[in-house]
Order: structure tokens, then C-alpha cells, then sequence
DNA sequence: TTGTAAGCGTTATCAA
DNA sequence: TTGATAACGCTTACAA
């Protein structure tokens, strides 16, 4: 941004010798109404006003009273992506709501791009903010180094578990292992399961053995466990249970993942969808096969957003403001201790199951 | 925020005394590589690591340097009500993509419940940047003053037009001009308008006379001009198209508003609606009476939404991206200029309309 | 290649 | 109630 709109910016002091005091005074009018008569108060606004000052410079008053004002939102995604997912949208309208209830500012920083080099964004290390929530970040990722780094408190939405740090999420396995066992109940044994990506890697297909070992997101994982330990209580073994693996939460790539999962001689009839964007595009994909929801097929979600009631889907709902609100509650109290927060989740029954055939 | 994470920040100062250099090397170290020997650099980068500093200080950098490297993108909303616009989202799409570009910022901003008390939210003038985006902001709005006043770059996307200030936007009255006529070719004559917000009183009721008359957004005057003039042209007065205003833009508002344009003896074939989530809340509503689309009455949108290709909506596709991209483009330029940048909108036919019965 | 010194615009402390 | 004065942590001519 170029400087020349810096004419000569008008500052305390200009406004102070106008008036003819000190240029604390001035301050004070602005920062500490009671420390002076109104009347000069009065005068020193008007005297303001006259001027063009426009009120005390954010840097500066920045560095004098450390603190900023303001804080950080960081995605682990791009920001593009991030704005077309309701949970992400919806975690940040709780942080903007509680941001505008404490008159703090909200700086949304995407690791997005910088995932795929390693290199953390400029602006994680930049950013005036006086603490980060991380949203959902890869553990692995160099923003979580280098947020700690910067030495201002932090909060952890969903991922990574981070020692010392406080935490804000669900649970994810416990939530995972009732939707299973929902199903279960209605008496189906031939399962799917799509999830969500166990890497960085842009992987699309069967979820092996050696990546299931290796997943980088905790929330993925304790799903994944979920489900599983679901099944196996019902004689289900993992391996006789399709599972694919999807780059992106998208309703596209559900649509394609669940192919591969009706595309076998056991055909399942019922699939576990990591995610309501997931299982509403396989919906979509099971009826153009000819099948029903759920008299062929059941199908349950996870999140529960809002396209989950018009598309009629079973899903497990999360808080997602709450999260955000919680989070910014956590950074404000930073109380530096260790508090964690999980928030109950909802079982919610939609049509889009049904007693297997 | 607390300052106990505060014990004792590390400073260049501390590096330089650690390394047994000057201050100013140190900060070289940083931001001028070139300007001393790489061995040296090393040494102070390995101090710094030891010391744990995390780099310059973003507060005192900024006052040093008189940039902040962030700017605003001001809101007329609340955020949690733009967080649910895929035409906000859209624009901020854009921004946040060149704002990753310049690795810059983005501090979002809402103006959402001052508006209504007529203050201006104290971080407008609190936050760090370097210049604002203003979209879609109530021209009357404390707002548009503050922003001005802080004496940085200003753009304004939509909405108001402000002298000096360069704007981004599309031809609203063109736009719905085309939607108009392309509706009377197909033979229609008897519309109805769904109109968005005249003012912020939360009217919902007929657009009266007094309330054309002051219409407090441009863009909103503009579209409803663009349709009038297009009927009038063919000969049918505006006073004969039953126009009902709506105070929030979202689908619920559309299917109720549009009973009160069908609820007529002369009922009409074609329904101009000025926004896509209107438009597809009316086919709702439509639908719900027993009505076809468009055989008993045609919809024309407004936006091209990703939801209205779905809703085989007709509508005036917008380029909400490059709005966000072009208004951080002209920021950056910051001329001093005023140029504007009116982007093409295009006419996107779909089912959602046909010849008049 | 490195160092000196002067800001940048505030706030905060303490004395007057 | 008001005012010196000293931070705050950095950048940046300019000098060495």
C-alpha cells in the first residue's frame, strides 16, 4: 500500500500543542475520560476533530500497551475450500460472534498453500493478533511449530491434541462408534465406510493397511476407531469392512468414493460417511445407481450440517459454533493452564435409514 | 489477552548482545540478507533459534515501517448472516485468494449490529491495516465516515459510491434490464418483483411509493430501475407490477414474500426476483401452491449462485470472485485515483423460465 | 560489512 | 488535574 496517503500524519501531539497541553493529556482524554475535566476534554475532542486526528494509531498503541486487539483464525485450508464447507463456516461464525461481543478483531490466516511446501505462511509469524485459534490443522504441519513459537496463547479446534494446549473438540470415536452401532441395531452386517483423507498425499482409494496406521489426523483416526470397534463388537473384522479414502470433503468426491464401495459382489447396505458433504454426494450417487435410501442402501453422515435435514440424512451432530465460542472464551481466559473442552454430540435419525434387507 | 506469556520477551536486542553485534545487524539478519555475510547471518539465526526469537515484532515493525501488511474487508452485516451468503463468500473468496497472493492479511470486519445504533464498531478504527474494503455498506452507515476517516486506502465493492474513492461493481440497472426484457420477449405482461431491502427497518410489505423514493442502497435502486424501465418500454406502468420488499435476503424471506405477489386476481406469469436465494425460496413457495415452473410462472435470479445452476434458476450471473480480486488489486495500486472497474455480468438462461402462458 | 542514532505514535509511571 | 520522561521493539538513513 503505497504511503502517501501519510501526509504528514496528524498525531497526539499535533493535537496537543493546538490545544496547548501535554501530549499525555491528550491521551488521556482518549484513553482515561475521568483523569480530566470534561471541559477540557471537550476541547481536546473538538481540537481532534478539527485536525483530522482520527484517534490513537493501532501500531503504536500496540506496542505500548502489548496487546493487540485482535486474533488469529488458522485453516489448514486453502481459504477458498474453507469458504465453501459449512462446519468450517459455521466454527467461524461462533469465533466472529464472541470476537464482535469482546470488540476483538478477527484476522483469518489459511496455512493452505503452505502445506503443500512445508513453509508456514508469512503472515502466521506477521499478524498483529494476540493469540491463535488453530482450526483443524495437520499436526505435522510447520504452522503449529511456528504458532507456538510466537509465544502468544493458542487453542486447538479438533486438531492436533497439543501438549500444554488448550482444546476444543468432540468426541470423535465415542460419536463415530453410536452411529455405527445405530446401524448395527437395525440388523445390517454389510457395511462401507468412506473416509475422510488419512494424509496430505491427494490419495484416492482403498484405505490400506500401512496408511491406516499412519494417520496424520487424530479426528480421522478416532472416527475410523470408532466404527470399528463398533463392528468388531457386532463380529465384524475390519478387513471384510471396504473402506475408501477421500482427498477433499466434498460432495463430489462422495459421490465418486462410494462407487467403489457398491461396486463389489457383497454389496453393503449401509454406509458410514465421515461427513454429511460425503455422504450427501454418495446419496446422490446411490440413487442414480437405481438403489433406494434405505431400503437398498442406509447411510450415515457426520457433522450435521445444514443440507443434512433437506437431503434427509442420519448424521451426528456437532456443535459447530460452540466450538468457535468456546475457543475464543479459552484464549481470552488463557488461563495457561490446560483446559480442555468436549462438547456433547447429538445422534440425529433422518430417513436416510432404514432396517437392513 | 494475558500478558504473562510476556516473561520477558526476547528482543533483536538480546540476539544482537547474545551474538555480539549490533542491533541493527541483527535486523538486517532479517529483512536484508544480502546486507552481511552469510556466516554471520547463520550465527545470528542460530542465536536467535537459541534465544528463542521468533522475529521482529509485528506491533513495532509496523510502527517502524508505517505498513501493516493486512487490510480490512468491512461487512454491512452481521458475520454470522454473512457467513450463510454464497455471495459474500464469494467475494471474500477472492480476496482472501489475493490476500494469500501478497501474502497479505485479511482482518474481516462487521459493521453487522452497529448499524443498527449508529456506531461504528471500534475496531474499524482500531484494527491494524493498511486499507480497507468496503462491501455493500449502507451509504448512511457511521462506517463509511470512520473508514474515510482513518486516512488509508479505501475501496468500496457494490456499494456505496463514494467521491475519491475507487469502486468496484457491476451494472445493476443493465443487468436487470436484461432479466426483464428477456421475460416480456418471451411474451410475459403480467410480473411481479421481489424486491431486497430499501432501508434497515425490517419493512416487509409492499415497496410504496415513499420508500422508492429513498432508497438507501444503490445497487437495490438501480436493479429496480433496470426492471421498470424495461416494462415501461413495453408499455406496462410500473404502478401495475406489484413489487413486495424484503428485509433479509435468504430463501425463507423469498417464499413468503412471493404469496403476496401470487395471492392477486390478476396473478402474475413472471416473478423477477433480485437475488438467487429469494428466487429459490419463491420456487419453493410456488411449487408448494400446485403452480409449475414455467409453465404456470417463470423466476428470473439474481447473482448466479452455486445453489441456482441446481434450482435450473435463470438468473444474471455475477463475478463475485473477481470483485474480491479486482477490490485488493485497486487497493494495492492505491493510485489516489479513482478508478473504477465495472465487471460483465451474463445472462444465464435455465428451465426456470419460459414462454408466458 | 557493520554500527550509531534518530525516529515511529503511543501508553505508563511518577512527580508536580 | 496535568505534565515530563521513559519505555515499547523495530527500521533506516547515514557514518565508519
Amino acid at each position: 500500500m503505497t504511503r502517501q496517503y501519510d501526509r504528514r500524519k496528524v498525531t497526539l501531539k499535533d493535537v496537543a500543542a493546538q490545544v496547548g497541553v501535554s501530549h499525555t493529556t491528550v491521551s488521556n482524554a482518549y484513553i482515561r475520560p475521568g483523569q480530566l475535566s470534561a471541559a477540557l476534554r471537550e476541547k481536546i475532542l473538538a481540537a481532534a476533530q478539527e485536525l483530522g486526528y482520527t484517534g490513537p494509531d493501532p501500531a503504536a498503541k500496540q506496542l505500548a500497551t502489548g496487546r493487540a486487539g485482535a486474533l488469529g483464525f488458522l485453516f489448514s485450508e486453502d481459504l477458498p475450500y474453507a469458504f465453501t464447507d459449512p462446519a468450517i463456516l459455521s466454527v467461524l461464525n461462533g469465533v466472529a460472534r464472541s470476537c464482535d461481543e469482546r470488540e476483538t478483531d478477527l484476522a483469518l490466516i489459511s496455512a493452505g498453500s503452505n502445506l503443500r511446501n512445508r513453509t508456514a505462511p508469512v503472515s502466521l509469524g506477521n499478524a498483529a493478533v494476540d493469540g491463535y485459534i488453530l482450526y483443524s490443522v495437520a499436526p505435522d504441519s510447520r504452522c503449529v511449530m511456528m504458532a507456538q513459537q510466537r509465544n502468544v496463547p493458542l487453542v486447538v479446534v479438533d486438531q492436533p491434541r497439543l501438549n500444554g494446549v488448550p482444546y476444543v473438540g468432540i468426541d470423535d470415536r465415542g460419536s463415530a462408534y453410536r452411529a455405527a452401532k445405530t446401524l448395527l441395531d437395525l440388523g445390517h452386517r454389510h457395511f462401507g465406510i468412506l473416509s475422510l483423507k488419512t494424509a496430505h498425499d491427494g490419495y484416492f482409494g482403498p484405505l490400506t493397511a500401512k496408511r491406516r496406521d499412519n494417520i496424520a489426523h487424530s479426528t480421522i483416526a478416532m472416527r475410523l476407531e470408532g466404527y470399528v470397534l463398533a463392528l468388531q463388537e457386532a463380529g465384524i473384522a475390519p478387513e471384510d469392512v471396504p473402506t475408501w479414502e477421500i482427498p477433499i470433503n466434498s460432495e463430489d468426491m462422495g459421490a465418486q468414493g462410494v462407487r467403489h464401495l457398491l461396486n463389489r459382489a457383497q454389496r453393503p447396505t449401509a454406509i458410514l460417511a465421515m461427513s454429511d458433504r460425503v455422504a450427501i454426494g454418495a446419496m446422490q450417487t446411490i440413487r442414480a445407481l437405481g438403489l433406494n435410501i434405505p431400503q437398498d442402501v442406509s447411510i450415515f453422515g457426520f457433522d450435521d450440517i445444514p443440507a443434512a435435514e433437506g437431503a434427509d440424512l442420519s448424521t451426528i451432530h456437532q456443535p459447530h459454533e460452540r466450538k468457535g465460542t468456546e475457543a475464543v472464551r479459552l484464549l481470552s481466559a488463557a488461563t495457561g493452564s490446560n483446559e480442555n473442552v468436549i462438547l456433547e454430540t447429538e445422534l440425529v435419525l433422518r430417513g436416510s435409514i432404514g432396517p437392513a434387507a
